[in-house]
Parts: structure tokens; C-alpha cells; sequence
DNA sequence: TTGACAAAATGATCAAAGTTCAGTAAATAA
DNA sequence: TTATTTACTGAACTTTGATCATTTTGTCAA
């Protein structure tokens, strides 16, 4: 009873083939640059064919949106060899907004769009939270080192992951054109130096 | 001499009933559901006369896009009553973020969107440089009078617009969902905490 | 008032988009 | 080999933003 698992196989590796030229047309020319002609004609299929093997295309920007999760927290990962919670947590927020900025169109995506996580199955929604799980861990484990003075770890979490979304979104979007290049690293300083007083003095 | 005048209002009053038709629709279902149909049927005159007065769609958001920054300048006036520096500051954030949530719709299209603001006029680029500015003012009111140790006054107003943003951008489109509901204030207390630390200290 | 010109508005039309579905071809089972 | 299920096609439907030849309306000199 082999044919079953083939075509099983057979059904991913379209999917794969599929989001592999969606992801090409994306990260090319953004969302509306995606149309299911184009993925049709990148894999030689007719466009009725994407239809069996996704929902719409909604669906497809979703397992993509799902993809740029996994490429940040595959990054994130690598902040675990770092021992210093603090050092870890400046580290982390570097990477955070590297990753932002070097993969603008994915970040959008992830962070941006309102209609692409929308309908998101229940046990995928927890892409974003686990994104910021890690996020939160670096915290506490500073808060447990005795970096920060009080508060909760999860609002602390917070204020410092929308700090870094806001400047990254905000640069993304081009609302911060007025500032001279190098600003941006000063206010991660400034940001950073804010958050992080208590231990500076 | 008095018809040239008058043939200005009357395209001044299209342009404004079309921007008017265009607002109700956005407000109602977002950008999605503004088409140039939509307007047409709205102020009772055929599509090809949107073409008239305005260049295209975009050109139609983008006056949109600006109406939200009236909106939020609009707001900020009122601060100016408010004499502590300090207070006018966390009064402003809070401002700011209440108006994001209220306008969730016109917050996006200000913020989160590339295309909008792209082919803005120079003239009017000066739109988000505005709102920006006057927050900085408000910073700047703040490290003179001694709030703040040290630090540019723009990268600390950054700092600052970049944790309302994150929060106000992060909330509107669904990433925190999983918190509980009276979670973002906390947050909110939290990032002043932050940054206004050595006065409360 | 009339006729000539200019301005404003129309609406059929275009190309491209997402999506659907009756029909065809291929693969599997009997 | 034949029947049935599965995979795929591609024409067609609707809706979108945009265009433009044509028609309607408005203005002003004669």
C-alpha cells in the first residue's frame, strides 16, 4: 500500500512547488506581484490546478506568512549560546531588527498584513507566540539575573518587542525617510539605554 | 470674473464628495471594498468621472492617508494647554495610542501601508514629518527641563514614537492577541516607566 | 437668441485579477 | 481489458482599475 504515501508525497511536493514560486513572485515584486497565473505558468500547471492543492490564495500568503516565523526563529535560536541574559536580550533585539530589515517583504507579511493570519488554523496561530515566547524568556531570564528593577516580564517583554516593531515597521515603510542613516543605530542605542538603565548607572 | 471661481468650487466640492464616498466605504470594509465603482454609484455619477478630479485610486487613499493626519495633528493641539513638559508627554502618548485604536483604519493606512505615501508630493511628505515633530517638541520641552539624563532629543523622541507605534500597529492587527484584555495598559505604564524612569525614581 | 467653441460627463470597453467547473486525460482497481 | 477514481485542464464568470470616443452641458461673442 505504497501509492497512498506517494501521492501523499507526490500532494506536498506540489505544495512546495507552489509556495516556491509564490515566494519567488513575492519576494520579486510584493503581494500583488503574486497572481495565480503567474504561479501557474512558474510550474507549468494550469491555474485551476493551484485550487486542489490550496484553499485560495490567501492560503498560500499564509504558509508563507508561516515561513518567515520559521526563519526568525530559526535565527533566534542561535542567541542560546549566549549566557549573559542581558547580553542575550541586546543580541536578540539586534537580530530581531536585522531580520526586519533584511527581509522587509517577509516582515510585512508577518507583521503588516491584516487579512493574512486572519484565518489562521488554531494550532498554527501560535507562530507569532512563539516568536515572542522566546522573546519573553530572554526577558524573565534578565529580570531573574536582576537587571531590571520590577514589573512583569510579559509587559516588559512587550514595551521592548514593540519598540523594536515599531522602528522596524516604521523604517519598512519608509516613515522614517527624514532621518539620516545612521540615526537609526542611535536610537536602538537610545531605546536600549532606556530599557536597560538600571544596570548602565 | 466670478465662473472660473466658481467652476474651482464646484471641483473643490466633487473632489470632496468623492473623497467623502471613498472615506465611507474605507471606514466600512476597508481598502479593499473602495472601488471606483463603488464612488461612482455613491455620488450618483459615472466611474470615468472620478478620472476627472482624481488621478487614480492611489491618488484618492493618499488624500485619505493625509485627512488622518489632520485627524492626529488635530489632536496633538490640544495638548498645548497642558504646561508640565512631562505630562503633556505621557498625555500625548496616550493620546496617540488611543487615537490609533479608535482609528484602526486610517492608523494603517498612515502607517502600514508602502504604496500610499509613494508618489506623495513633496510638499506634503511633510504630513508624518509634522505629527513627528511635534512629538519631538514635546521631548525636547521634557529634556529641557531636566526629565531626561542625557541623550538627542530625536533618538529619544524615536525611541518613544516607535514603542507607541509598535504597540498601537501590533495591537491593531491582531499580533497581541493572546493577551488579556487589560494587558496594553499595563504595557503603556510600563514603557513610560521606562523612559521616564529617573523622574519617577 | 443663436451658433461656435470649451468643459464636463458618460458608459462601453480593455486587460488582468481570483475563482469555478464541466469536461478530458491519467492512474488505479477490478 | 474494463470500470472507476483521481488529477488536471482551460474556457468562462465576475469584479477590478483604467481609458477614451462620444455625447451632454455650459459659456460667450455675434
Amino acid at each position: 500500500m505504497g501509492i497512498k504515501e506517494r501521492k501523499k508525497r507526490d500532494a506536498g511536493k506540489m505544495r512546495s512547488r507552489i509556495l516556491k514560486a509564490a515566494m519567488e513572485l513575492y519576494v520579486k515584486g510584493g503581494y500583488e506581484n503574486v497572481t495565480m497565473r503567474r504561479i501557474a505558468a512558474k510550474i507549468e500547471y494550469s491555474p485551476g490546478t493551484i485550487y486542489l492543492y490550496f484553499q485560495n490564495k490567501n492560503d498560500i500568503m499564509l504558509q508563507l506568512c508561516y515561513q518567515g516565523f520559521e526563519r526568525l526563529l530559526a535565527q533566534q535560536d542561535k542567541l542560546e549560546k549566549i549566557a549573559d541574559p542581558l547580553e542575550r536580550l541586546s543580541v536578540g533585539g539586534r537580530y530581531y531588527l536585522a531580520f526586519a530589515l533584511e527581509n522587509p517583504e517577509f516582515y510585512e507579511l508577518m507583521f503588516a498584513t491584516t487579512e493574512v493570519l486572519r484565518d489562521s488554523a488554531p494550532d498554527q496561530e501560535a507562530a507569532p507566540l512563539r516568536a515572542f515566547r522566546g522573546f519573553a524568556k530572554n526577558v524573565k531570564d534578565c529580570l531573574d539575573a536582576g537587571v531590571f528593577s520590577d514589573g512583569e516580564v510579559e509587559t516588559t517583554a512587550i514595551a521592548l518587542w514593540a519598540t523594536l516593531h515599531g522602528l522596524a515597521s516604521l523604517q519598512i515603510k519608509g516613515r522614517l525617510r527624514f532621518l539620516p542613516e545612521e540615526s537609526l543605530d542611535k536610537v536602538v542605542e537610545q531605546a536600549y539605554a532606556f530599557s536597560l538603565r538600571k544596570r548602565g548607572e
